[in-house]
DNA sequence: GTATCGATGTCTACAATGCCTGCATCGATG
DNA sequence: CATCGATGCAGGCATTGTAGACATCGATAC
């Protein structure tokens, strides 16, 4: 079974879940992807994507009844599985090897 | 025009040249990626992924002829163009920006 | 010298991921 | 009712990731 890494995409998806905690549906995680990551993507590679991390066990949701103060429908609030979780972590610890010692070039983060 | 974001194995492969300096030829990359971050790929793939890199300006490279020492083929040392630095830098920064705040989830790097 | 091997590079093809447009639903509002 | 905003889904094209087969040419093994 080949260890599918998740795309670069898919990743900031996840990470935007997290950041958002309870508040992560499809619309404030397009939000907060175009805030944190300036990425301006559209609703339907959003789900796409979030369709794909589902099939891939590394995102789940519960469905949340409309709220009838506004808009007023069935909405998901996404959550990150453990599997999920281990996912960025894989990630995130090997582009921090890559990184090691490459200081001179690319310079310290600038956040 | 969209800003051309590379790819995640586009990213590694900028990273293992930068890393290997002088010793920037494709075998050695493949090397150097199966040894940082455990990704094992055929030389195909590598050579098309250093392909679309060229044609994005994320590298360029300088035939080395022969060494009649060993093996004698003329070679290509690769190197990370400005645009290429300028690229990595841009994706590591927003990556650290959404990694901000989630320690308590994601834990520290671990190297 | 011939079979084979290792280092190099190319070509073709396919799978996975990234991304968009358009369609549909349903409250609220004018 | 016409329209708007929030939500979700389907279809489809473009880009990226990846493998495998093919070819060359020294070096080494027999």
């Amino acid at each position: 079974m080949a260890p599918n890494y998740p795309g670069e995409f898919e990743q900031m998806v996840l990470l935007a879940i997290l950041r958002l905690e309870d508040d992560a549906f499809a619309l404030p995680v397009l939000r907060e992807l175009d805030k944190q990551a300036g990425r301006r993507v559209s609703r339907g590679a959003l789900y796409k994507t979030l369709e794909r991390l589902d099939e891939k066990g590394l995102v789940e949701w519960e469905v949340e009844e409309a709220t009838p103060g506004r808009g007023g429908h069935p909405r998901r609030r996404f959550s990150v599985t453990p599997t999920g979780v281990r996912a960025l972590q894989t990630s995130r610890d090997t582009l921090h090897r890559l990184w090691q010692g490459l200081e001179s070039v690319l310079g310290e983060p600038n956040l």
